[in-house]
DNA sequence: GGATGTGAACGACTTCACAGCG
DNA sequence: CGCTGTGAAGTCGTTCACATCC
């Protein structure tokens, strides 16, 4: 089922970069954001990993993807990491985003200053509910679904969020794909069926809950072994 | 084989469910309550499977660990599975919970229907700015972080859900920790230090937002072949 | 000395294949 | 026959250990 590697770099033939590894991608780059602003030229694979409690030498397999430019003895340059990190995730340009359904997680989705910070724009509300159609909110005006196809091509946007009820989720989906959307990020509590040439990712609140529920009622039965990140 | 079999259904320690697995119960959980209220009485490997595009034989390698309730040649029984299950993540009781930084995130979680659908009940507010605290929000009143461990206590929260901004959450982790949480749901953009005792899940949305961008990335320079869920 | 890059060992998770039961 | 349960094989990801370079 689920592929989707490959290296972007001309040569094909670097060690692609697993799945796994973006996720952490991620997270150092904001803690590599973070020692830029205090003004480290150079960070370590041991320093990296302190912090977000993996390995060192995770943390240079995880690197090692972006080329060879870490520094024996001396560590990576903080810049060219973070911009190569970036590259390698796809964020050293800007995505305009779509967000479809305007209760009040796409209104905390709206204001969440990191969406911002990494390049990702919101340029198109949409909801089902003709009462909100035509509102605006944060300098943008409530389309409705019917307006996807035209709204979407006018504003480029290329990904979608989807903060609708379980049951329109679906249905909402398939029209983000017919109007040319390439990848989904959805909040909502249901299992997606999508084209294999549009990416989705899910974030199912409740099963995150149910993940801390059980992580906290085996630590309680048993005399915990693991701590637990991430 | 001839003596020393012992049950398995009395000892605590049956093959362990991984990490991984866990994360699918939630789903197949979802997945059996849609089949439940459908009427099915019975529900197969293979069908679990196909909604969520994972294989039957990974369907049931999961499911072995709840014991041998499925049936050959028939399938497992809905209603039994579903408990199995709830008793597996120790969502077959009611946690309450706290809620901490009273934003837009904290208030599409307070409505969010899913919670408490799965027994997950907001039984407190806390923010640390003054003006919010003494606000009621759908029958709650909004207390001081100061509060804290009396009101935790009264209330009997053992999970505590973090929506305050990243510089606040490791503050607001220990204050939530020494009042005696158990638990925590983080959506700071942050990596949290917790002592051993206390789980933690971080949901970081720009990562996911990220994870994404990768994903369209990669896909649209090759001819990306597969989806991609979870 | 300090830190990187990497093959090799290790462990975790997934798929395969098949015996066995309703 | 259909479907479960499970050892065996295979794949993927992480950790170890060490050669290498500044």
């Amino acid at each position: 089922m689920s592929r989707g590697d490959l290296s972007r770099e001309a040569n094909g033939l670097e060690p692609r970069l697993s799945r796994a590894s973006v996720g952490r991608l991620s997270l150092y780059l904001r803690c590599l954001e973070s020692y830029a602003r205090e003004g480290s030229a150079t960070v370590s694979s041991g320093q990296l990993g302190d912090v977000l409690g993996v390995t060192d030498a995770q943390v240079r397999k995880d690197l090692a993807c972006l080329g060879n430019l870490g520094q024996p003895g001396i560590g990576y340059p903080t810049a060219e990491l973070i911009a190569a990190i970036r590259g390698a995730l796809g964020i050293d340009r800007d995505w305009a985003v779509a967000l479809v359904g305007v209760g009040n997680l796409a209104r905390a989705l709206l204001r969440y200053r990191g969406f911002a910070q990494q390049g990702f724009r919101i340029v198109a509300l949409f909801d089902v509910d003709p009462a909100k159609v035509g509102q605006r909110l944060d300098g943008l005006t409530i389309s409705g679904v019917d307006q996807m196809p035209a709204v979407i091509a006018a504003t480029g946007a290329e990904l979608g969020l989807l903060t609708v009820p379980m049951e329109a989720a679906q249905q909402v989906a398939d029209a983000l794909v017919a109007a040319g959307i390439r990848g989904i990020l959805n909040f909502a509590p249901a299992v997606l069926r999508l084209p294999s040439h549009v990416s989705l990712v899910s974030v199912d609140l409740a099963v995150q809950l149910e993940q801390l529920a059980f992580l906290v009622q085996v630590s309680g039965n048993y005399s915990g072994p693991e701590p637990t990140t991430r």
